[in-house]
DNA sequence: TTCAGTGCAAAAACTTTGCAGGAGG
DNA sequence: CCTCCTGCAAAGTTTTTGCACTGAA
């Protein structure tokens, strides 16, 4: 599970030169707990971790980055119509889709190989340049505890 | 682009009744707002509508209301990665997915066959029961005036 | 030296909740 | 008549913004 801090902060600091922002140490702390953090987050979540940490990293420094960290894809942005972002890491893993229990919460990941094609095909037809895409499947799971979750 | 209102005033009332939700003026007023509203909406935005329009039904009653119109299918849930809900009219309209443009907001909408079959498939491999999707695809789109809008 | 980035706190945007009064069944 | 629903306002959650200061280039 331990991933390679050092090879994922040289893509970020590649990404910062390139777009002429600032390399500062706050932006590779955040970094450090994004990668580290198991599944997905929230953005004022992992600033609280950080707090908790002893980090102190404001939580607009933390929003900014993660922002900086999703554009240059060492994390993926989602949304499970919670009505808030959530981050999870994108480093060194194949992109994937989920499934959302809408009872109790759990999300599985699924790869479906079609998924791009009929994104390229789609975008293609309508005009657009495509840049990503979010596909979730709402429903029940058959965990024998669901419904006993409350969230998560 | 007139939707016949009594037909789906008669979809609601059934619902309603099934579930043992009462039936009150309110919640029709709220369907038709929502109805005439074109294209894609938030729930605050409907309620400020309504205010506008010499309604007096409270924000807790629109967002109520929304929700139960999403849930018999009178009108689609979506999320386009903002942070807020959003609805727009199921009623009479085949299921769709969006394209979104991440510069000008422009949304637009397709039909893909496949998507049904993927979902069902994935759901049935991983054990759970479908009960709905939200697919989104987001690019840049060759709108000429693109980038000179700020939203919508 | 310069100005983008930072911390902090306040504000903004959207949604939910508590409460007292009113109407649906 | 019993509660569910309503309006209103307050509070909750997540994200953004304003401002003065700091440190990267």
């Amino acid at each position: 599970m331990s991933v390679n801090l050092n090879e994922a902060h040289e893509v970020f600091r590649k990404y910062l030169k390139q777009e002429k922002h600032r390399v500062t140490p706050e932006r590779f702390e955040v970094l450090d707990f994004a990668l580290k953090y198991e599944g997905h987050f929230g953005a004022d979540e992992l600033y609280l971790r950080m707090k908790n940490n002893k980090s102190n990293v404001s939580r607009a420094t933390v929003y900014n980055t993660l922002e900086l960290l999703a554009a240059c894809e060492l994390l993926a942005k989602r949304n499970f119509g919670e009505n808030k972002t959530r981050y999870e890491s994108n480093y060194g893993r194949k992109s994937h889709d989920h499934l959302i229990c809408i009872n109790c919460g759990a999300i599985k990941e699924f790869t479906e190989p079609e998924i791009e094609e009929i994104v390229a095909q789609v975008a293609k037809k309508l005009g657009f340049k495509p840049q990503g895409h979010s596909f979730n499947i709402f429903g029940k799971c058959n965990n024998a505890n669901c419904k006993h979750k409350d969230n998560e």
